[in-house]
DNA sequence: ACGATTGTTGACACCGTTATCAACAACTAT
DNA sequence: ATAGTTGTTGATAACGGTGTCAACAATCGT
């Protein structure tokens, strides 16, 4: 059960086998005939060359490592959906790596990680690409690595949606609706997205002359459990609020779920929406309006990039674009879960 | 930032490079006074090994493929959590790629992906392993796989949960509760699992007496829209039935959706129950009554295994096992979805 | 004291690819 | 015709490890 060498297809074609690999790898200067005898050859034999060999000639492994923290299931499968597309297509291999966000010593683990597996870049998802200490580690090690989310201070190509312009379209769009009263769940503290969409709510209270009920706005975590915790604090405020604006789906459906348990009814009774469009958002009774976050998009763009970055880097040409963000626009999902009020 | 090498450290301790391969695997036969010295020496330049010179000297990669044709986010993604604990504690990689199961060249496509990444085993989620030709394949070309699911004809060791036992204590736990018109939602004709389940349901019932109305047993696909297709056939029968069990949560929930949206109350007016304990189970209102399957555990023990096998292997000891199954119980989790009838 | 076994070590080839560089052929420009 | 390009090719040496085998040292049995 040997498998077909670059050797073999050499002697095959009665050439070198630096020609072969030539013909591979698509190089110039290669007489049309000779490089036609040679994939005949290729083709002939079968030959398919070992990965593994190039990788260690190459120094590269043609992997790249999606590192996450699990934060909703539904997220970041879609985000991996996006990601392995583009990876299957370019030909390289995708390895997963769950971590903490917590630890104190991710950054250490990561560099640990890269060493051991040789990865070429990473990716990173929220919250992991906040941790101000991994990207510094990340950049003193000259690593590659791109992040899905908001752009940040620290350096490094990003790719996300657009956090503010969507809470604020969607503010916008409760008010059209007849809110007055509108509740907002923020995100994780820690979360720079967070800080986006709690400025967009704001910015469309704002512009339209609303004051803002500072008791109306509470800390979420974006799981399902805070976005409990905070319909329960918001659920015992006089005069309750007509709708609540959750900071991310996941908190949403918590909301949902308190509010049910409660013998409320959605949306005749309250409104719920929130931002990304996973698919629990779709599963639940009634579906939950939203801001749709392009995730698989996401995901595809973001490995097309970092895979780009790696071959232009490769061919040794000046990395362009080192500080590039692609954000992209959230869209209103408008379904079952808002609806206008009684004026 | 050229890292360090064997040849590096065998110079520093004075050795050849092959002691301080020896050191490194753990071999026998090497003096320990020697050993230290190069203990020391990697130690000391802070050494790592480079995995794909390993891998190519070895002719082996160290990395493990996910297989999967994505049905639920949960399921998959608490599988792979698990799968990816087992990885990272026995220095393995985890590749992860979508295929699907519908295509006619599946087993053509994963013959490739194993020739392009050289993985050096597969594990197999359902319904991609009970793809007859696809085993074939890897049986006959010797690739090591571990399938997760119900243990069916084709060899290959496999790891799952005893869904038979499963559905029959759910249905079990139906009657008990004083339920007499039980429906039942099929699993994918294709999956062997649905057929286990089925046999659960229907032993529960002949055991106790009750004579099977075979209408009230219908077609799902094991999604959640043909959760709710199936929800729509039952619940235009009269006499509806009191109780839908579901072959999977994910239909579980396409039932609870198709029940609220047309106004029905849950549990009051109809119970409902599924298989799997996948998370958005608990994050609908009410939350499901379900049969845990650890799928952590699964995913753990499934990559344990096939590690295991793998290392049996290259250590030339007799492959032990080779058809091995483990069953997992589920275990039962009363929760809001389900309720006594009235007597 | 002797040969036989076992333990310890290193030189060297090898895994399958790519990179370097020199050799030579085939063109240009003078 | 001559020198100077440019195009095409192959020897040979990497890449960073492991496997083979022979050499030698240490231990054993008699």
């Amino acid at each position: 059960m040997k498998s077909i060498t670059i050797n073999d297809v050499a002697k095959h074609a009665g050439v070198s086998k630096k020609t072969v690999s030539r013909v591979i790898n698509q190089e110039a200067n290669v007489r049309s005939e000779t490089r036609n005898k040679v994939q005949e050859s290729i083709k002939l034999l079968g030959f398919k060359r070992n990965p593994l060999g190039m990788a260690l000639a190459r120094n590269r492994s043609f992997f790249i490592a999606l590192l996450s923290d699990n934060p909703s299931p539904g997220y970041l499968m879609n985000l991996q959906k996006g990601i392995l597309q583009s990876c299957t297509e370019q030909q390289m291999g995708l390895f997963v790596y769950d971590c903490s966000y917590r630890s104190q010593s991710l950054a250490k683990e990561i560099e640990e990680l890269v060493e051991n597996t040789l990865v070429d870049g990473l990716i990173l998802t929220p919250p992991i690409c906040d941790k101000i200490e991994l990207l510094q580690m990340l950049d003193a090690n000259n690593i590659n690595y791109i992040k899905i989310g908001p752009k940040n201070v620290k350096s490094g190509e990003c790719i996300g949606f657009n956090g503010t312009q969507s809470s604020y379209d969607m503010t916008n769009y409760l008010m059209k609706l007849g809110h007055k009263d509108i509740a907002f769940i923020l995100g994780h503290p820690d979360q720079d997205s967070s800080r986006r969409s709690e400025m967009g709510f704001r910015k469309a209270l704002s512009e339209a002359n609303r004051e803002i009920n500072e008791s109306h706005i509470v800390q979420g975590f974006y799981t399902y459990q805070s976005g409990i915790d905070a319909a329960t604090v918001l659920l015992n405020q006089t005069p309750r609020p007509t709708a609540i604006f959750a900071a991310n789906d996941e908190m949403a459906v918590g909301v949902l779920y308190k509010v049910q348990s409660l013998g409320l009814r959605v949306p005749d009774d309250i409104s719920i929406c929130g931002i990304d469009d996973i698919s629990i958002s779709t599963k639940v009774w009634p579906h939950i309006t939203t801001m749709r976050q392009p995730l698989v998009t996401i995901g595809y763009q973001a490995a097309s990039m970092l895979i780009e970055r790696l071959k232009t880097k490769d061919s040794g040409l000046p990395a362009k674009g080192q500080d590039d963000a692609r954000i992209t626009d959230g869209e209103l999902v408008i379904r079952d879960s808002t609806k206008k009020q009684p004026s």
